[in-house]
DNA sequence: GACATAAGGTTGATAGTGTCAACTATAATT
DNA sequence: AATTATAGTTGACACTATCAACCTTATGTC
């Protein structure tokens, strides 16, 4: 496809792997939305979060996070834990049903990914990578260049 | 970063890409939302094109995209003209309003892609290009196997 | 210790995105 | 002529995302 914008090859591919992922998703019999289960993959991976780490690294509002938070504790995936140093933050944690959720989940998004890679050569994989990640750091060089990786 | 999962660098370039248009577009005093400035750019790029065509190309719920062309007519920037082959179908095309915005939409665009790709080489670009299309088409023929590309 | 400023998180409000279903008018097929 | 399919529309609803204002707590300054 001559000519699409990187605009246009970036929105179709966003697209190409919602779709692909809901479907997975579906098959695990999961109802989670994916700013939930990016979040919630997200606490899995890193102990001691807060809803303000996950708000920087997702690079959304934090007013966002916390909606996505509470319906996570309210489906008993997640619980907040006092943070003893900061009165006024908590750290996340994952229940066992998150984390057994979170299983079912990478099973989905390895399935979705495996499809959208399928023509793929593993290069081309990393290179892709490499380029995506150059750029999105780019942006945020512009779009909130004091906040580097936490 | 290493580690990232496909699925979440596309999530951060996408997001990425999205803050740097909408910054670009405050700055050309234009107000559209981001669905309807990609239909109104398909538009002026191919004429005779119908709603069906525009969602098949983007992969969208024709709804969605009747509800974005209507805001588009009421905004003076695109009209619909009878199709005479097809009593139930129209054509769409921009009017000297909506091709004036275009221009000023490819302005924006133009500064968002350069900001993105601005530590990245020519070729890195292209295989993004090439790679991001491959996973997209390969999408397509799992989602929708019986629609090729018109 | 008092006061001012900043930060973590919350809630309200709102606009935009996206899908599914049901419908109408028209086209195509039998 | 009757049936099936299609283009487009509208209703309904869930999800995504941002901005503003607020409260509680932390930090910094005097």
């Amino acid at each position: 496809m001559p000519g699409i914008s990187l605009g246009e090859a970036v929105h179709r591919l966003m697209h190409a792997y919602k779709s692909l992922l809901r479907e997975a998703i579906a098959k695990q019999e999961i109802e989670l939305p994916v700013t939930q289960i990016r979040i919630l993959k997200g606490i899995c991976r890193s102990p001691r979060g807060t809803a303000q780490s996950i708000a920087q690294r997702m690079q959304r509002d934090k007013a966002q996070i916390t909606r996505a938070l509470n319906d996570l504790i309210g489906a008993g995936l997640i619980v907040r834990v006092d943070n003893p140093a900061d009165g006024r933050s908590h750290f996340l944690k994952p229940t066992s049903s998150g984390r057994k959720i979170v299983a079912g989940l990478d099973a989905a998004e390895d399935w979705a990914v495996q499809q959208l890679t399928r023509n793929l050569q593993a290069d081309d994989i990393a290179l892709f990578l490499r380029v995506s990640n150059t750029m999105a750091d780019s942006a945020r060089q512009i779009l909130a260049p004091d906040k580097g990786e936490p």
